[in-house]
DNA sequence: TTGTATGCGTTATCAT
DNA sequence: ATGATAACGCATACAA
């Protein structure tokens, strides 16, 4: 490997101190036009690059955000993060994309039981630490001592005031998603979701659904709410449960596609067809809500712009010291595909 | 924020010197364990994190791994990326788990137009990189030129020889798809994949395929290869293909399964039945796999333990310094979902 | 405009 | 067994 030069090698080669270069390197206004001619002479041949560490012990920032993700010990992915996160991909990409911007590197939080959360953060010296996922309310706390821009993407409990938020409209995409069964005629909607009492996003997700409702003066019946986990497997039960209770249904509202894609999955392997048997929506819009057969209709949000902004809170604090919390609602819109029809005479 | 403590706040704490805390910290033994008592005190007392730039800038190593992934510039992961490996957070997963055992954290490849792979890679001194998917023969030159502990993913061409190589057997995966299909009596079997000449990867997977044939003494019939592009755009293509030229098929083995659900969909989506008008089966096993309805039948490659091996050869050649490139070979292993089935008389 | 000197928090060398 | 001290590479306050 070609040895690392140091700023000491370029000035030397270019036959000034290392002030200069350093000035030089960071657009210090007080440098003639030939000695920075000079010294950008001696980098180029030199192939020298700026070692990051000492620069971050020298001016005290690291120029890293650290990204939280739930890891389990066994190296596995929890199952919760892919399947409401399946764009945890995109969510990177847009974070990326903006914190390379002003020279920031993401760090992924490996864990191992050696080490906690906060000492990670302390031990790196983050700028920054964006949280995806819940976690244990203990988590937050600690996070919160090290006083640090923090961003949480999606979470609506009181401790969420802490700190910068960004999350989908989840009311709104829910009533959109209940508007639009209405308006294909539906009488008899469901909600399928986690339990609502135990999170605020179900929360949210109920709410719109029965404002839309409400609109119709349609009254709620709670034979048509179901509650359990928000996976593919829980989807699956949600079917079983329908089909065995012989309920009568035009449509059900999904609190996300992939519980949206189980409940599909389990009426088409007994034999129903969708949509005319039942219309279904869901909420995300993951990539196999358009691979699926039909179509998945549901409600998007656009992740890399979430990732995005979340970056953007992040850049700001850091930037102009502002340390107020700020709490970014981004917009769905609604996706229609093909598991959703008009209202038919039959029933399933 | 607490502020934060240095070593020699330790030292002064303890009243030992600088030096005695650094042993401490790193278990060397030269200190009694009256004096170890005292520092671990202080260390307590004072919320003390080692600052790991300075370490990094003292030791000179960064303890940082790389992971270069294909990101564009407008902030979208290019849809290569996603499609070919929904499973990015499993191998990302695996790796981080492996890499925390060792201290090592994992850096995303924040890029900017501004600056090249090999200049960040230079500026963080990461210790070691990961690359994830293909990319312009350019990169690996530079890259190679920093003679860093690296690790490619799935990759053939002849530049992989200088790098620690991890892939499936994508030769026997593909073998082990085209026998499922030969043993259920189909005997008319297409393969589709992307341009067999310019992957190494398709390449493989077709001899896998010409090899299960030839077993059996079936001719490779030209009409029932397909080359396009491997995703799920790519899937509806040859879909639309076999239909419109009514090409006679039992089965078809697809190189990835996002292709597979491309072909699944058209079929299904135009009337056709899976699997009783055409067998399908994919490559990867990701999580789509299982959604679908019916399931689809695949070769399952352990990604987790991709991850956990790729961190592992960059682990031995950082602690070794045994510079000797190594290739590993995953197995795969068959999955029968619902997308094959045996031979009936039906044509599709 | 340019240079000198110091500090940032560690590790490591060399004394003691 | 413990301590002083010199790097490590850079930024920056202060001098010139």
């Amino acid at each position: 490997m070609a040895k690392k030069y140091s700023i000491k090698d370029v000035a030397e080669r270019a036959g000034v101190s290392k002030a200069s270069v350093s000035y030089a390197l960071n657009g210090v206004k007080k440098i003639s036009e030939k000695t920075r001619q000079k010294i950008f002479k001696a980098i180029e041949e030199l192939e020298y690059e700026p070692n990051l560490a000492a620069r971050s012990l020298s001016s005290g920032k690291s120029k890293l955000v650290g990204v939280i993700l739930p890891i389990t010990e066994t190296g596995d992915v929890t199952s919760d993060l892919l399947e409401k996160n399946p764009f945890f991909s995109e969510f990177i990409s847009g974070l990326s994309y903006v914190l390379s911007q002003y020279d920031y590197d993401l760090l992924l939080s490996g864990m191992n039981s050696n080490i906690t959360y906060s000492n990670w953060i302390a031990r790196r010296r983050l700028d920054g630490i964006i949280l995806l996922g819940i976690y244990p309310k203990t988590i937050y706390e600690e996070i919160k001592k090290l006083n640090i821009p923090t961003v949480l993407s999606d979470v609506y409990e009181e401790y969420a005031q802490d700190f910068h938020c960004v999350h989908v409209d989840d009311e709104y995409g829910s009533y959109l998603a209940t508007r639009h069964l209405l308006d294909l005629g539906h009488k008899r909607i469901g909600f399928a979701s986690g339990t609502i009492k135990s999170s605020k996003v179900n929360l949210k997700r109920f709410n719109g659904y029965k404002k839309a409702l409400r609109e119709e003066k349609i009254e709620i019946d709670e034979n048509l709410i179901f509650e359990t986990n928000v996976t593919f497997e829980g989807g699956l039960d949600v079917a079983e449960y329908i089909l065995e209770k012989k309920i009568q249904l035009d449509g059900l509202v999904v609190v996300a596609d992939i519980m949206a894609i189980g409940v599909m999955k389990y009426f088409q392997d007994n034999g129903y067809i969708i949509p005319n048997d039942l219309s279904i929506i869901g909420f995300d819009d993951i990539r196999y809500a358009r691979y699926c057969s039909p179509g998945l209709t549901t409600i998007n949000q656009d992740v890399v712009k979430k990732g995005m902004l979340s970056a953007e809170l992040i850049i700001k604090e850091l930037e102009t010291k502002e340390t107020s919390k700020e709490s970014i609602v981004i917009t769905p819109k609604l996706i229609v595909r093909g598991s959703t029809t008009n209202k038919k005479e039959e029933k399933i």
